[in-house]
DNA sequence: ACTTGACCTTCAAGCCACTTGAAGCTTTAC
DNA sequence: GTAAAGCTTCAAGTGGCTTGAAGGTCAAGT
């Protein structure tokens, strides 16, 4: 196993910030690296590879919780497809619910603005802030 | 000025917590309440009409700064009106950013679970874990 | 009078996923 | 030899609260 890799290099490889690679290590995530005489952390390929899985998982914005399971299990040579497939259903119900809720919201904004462009500011007869509080 | 709510039922009539109202107090958005000899807040109509306006604002999820903002401004006889407008457009923006970010993350899920759906386990062979790897 | 239970108080810590900053060590290039 | 870039740890900050512990208060019922 060559170790190549210092924390700088494998953290713009897997498109993430050396700190944020800590912080993994920190809480679990990753197991802790090795390290060279000098205390520096050293990554081989196979840690890269592992990086950049928990990277991807991390952009299709599974909680770290989740992440932490996946790993464990993969790292365990457990099949991780169950939890993966589990974490992938919660997520997707939640973004389409978080959808949702952004476009009602966008949908109230938008009527908002649309108001306030008509509205002639006349403090405090006539504001865009009684208009919020008519809403609702 | 009647003073007769306390802080539980003032949180039911605004739909927010109590603890989220000590909370906006304690950190500047909302004025001290006034105290009951024992130490119970207490509050007027006029701290309701106050309170509720922040949950509105907090329901359209204008950030607590901005919320902090618009309601000093209110309290020293000011208009808001600038603050609201461009705390709404930002929030829009953001808004917007954020429903396109999810509908993209939605699609690439909803690929994921279809994949998944065709595929048979065979870990370590074949795994959803490998089509998530293949991504990006 | 006493108790029960619902409500209130404060303070500290927890949640999520990191980032930022301070103080200091190592490595690399010139 | 020295300067810049990169590494180390640890603590604290971000946002918007919630939760828990330990205790005080108030109304109703017995």
């Amino acid at each position: 196993m060559t170790q190549d890799l210092r924390i700088g290099e494998l953290a713009d490889q897997a498109g993430l910030a050396p700190s944020a690679i800590r912080y993994y290590e920190a809480v679990g995530v990753l197991p802790p690296a090795t390290r060279s005489r000098s205390g520096y952390r050293g990554y081989s390929e196979g840690d890269l590879d592992l990086v950049k899985f928990v990277s991807r998982l991390r952009s299709l914005e599974f909680p770290l919780n989740d992440v932490r399971e996946i790993v464990a299990l993969r790292r365990e040579g457990k099949a991780p497809c169950a939890a993966v497939r589990s974490a992938m259903s919660r997520g997707a119900q939640q973004v389409s619910n978080r959808i949702r809720e952004l476009q009602r919201l966008q949908t109230e904004l938008g009527d908002l603005e649309k108001t306030a462009r008509d509205l002639p500011d006349d403090w405090p007869t006539v504001c865009v802030c009684n208009v919020i509080e008519d809403g609702q």
